[in-house]
DNA sequence: ATAAATTAATACTTACAGGTATTATATTGT
DNA sequence: ACAATATAATACCTGTAAGTATTAATTTAT
């Protein structure tokens, strides 16, 4: 598990484009590179222009490009507009609440990795990608 | 997400009786302390002792004691009896076999955080929470 | 023996993520 | 103007994880 497919599908297509941002993509030239069923990329495309990462314009010679500069892109946010990030979070075994007066031996064990992942995707933008 | 909610609840399950092992669980008792919906609760625990954590006893003073000692329980096995530890090793981005030559900055970003989480789980066992 | 208390097996239902289909809307080359 | 080529909106379908229901099997106290 870890992310969804979704949002490695969204994660897919944006470091792909941010590979030559400025660069305009059509959905079909995005579908012949990326491995995502068409339809659900088409609509994945255009959530991802609802959430400001690009601009779509329609018609005959239109497409996708980037809305902001890519330095500006964080995984974390790419990944909370797809699903939620809060779930990440939490308790490690699902307590919403967390049960105990003081905090389990397991929750220390899993706060290590769970930090590395959280910061790690906090800090990284599209942008770091191309160094 | 992270991980399954299945996988919650089988490490809610076994951390718990991990803090009295030796001591025998009803499905009862462990219903009215960890909020898990009775039913699912009952068919993870006969799932559970099929994959050999814990030995059921029937009848009317029946219950669930560990089947091996709790030195010997990796995180990472609780977790893989549930769901496929597998999904968590491959590609970010999903890809089932990388698409690119030489390693995308995207995989050494991922790298650490994921090392992380699954060193955690493949060394940690249900005794060092007891610790 | 019988009834009570437990787990086991099996099948069914529900919710939701993932995927598909259809129709509408916008832009542009001719 | 019109046809061609894009994206947008909306609704529907599907597969799977999560949850529920029913009945069977096992053990033990009385
Ligand atoms: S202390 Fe344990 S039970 Fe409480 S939130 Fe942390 S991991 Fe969960
Ligand atoms: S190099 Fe990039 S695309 Fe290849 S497996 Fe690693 S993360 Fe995936």
């Amino acid at each position: 598990m870890f992310i969804s497919k979704t949002s490695e599908y969204a994660l897919r297509i944006l470091t792909y484009m941010a590979l030559n941002n400025e660069t305009q993509f059509s959905a079909q030239s995005l579908y012949e590179e990326l491995e995502i069923p068409k339809r659900y990329l088409m609509r994945l495309l255009t959530d991802l222009s609802k959430s400001g990462f690009i601009n779509a314009t329609r018609g005959r010679s239109g497409g996708y490009v980037f809305a902001r500069p890519i330095e500006t892109i964080y995984f974390s946010e790419i990944i909370n507009s797809v699903e939620d990030l809060q779930s990440f979070e939490g308790c490690v075994l699902g307590n919403s609440v967390c049960p105990v007066d003081k905090p389990c031996a397991l929750h220390h064990i899993w706060e290590k990795p769970k930090q590395a992942f959280l910061e790690t995707i906090k800090t990284t933008t599209l942008a770091d990608l191309l160094l």
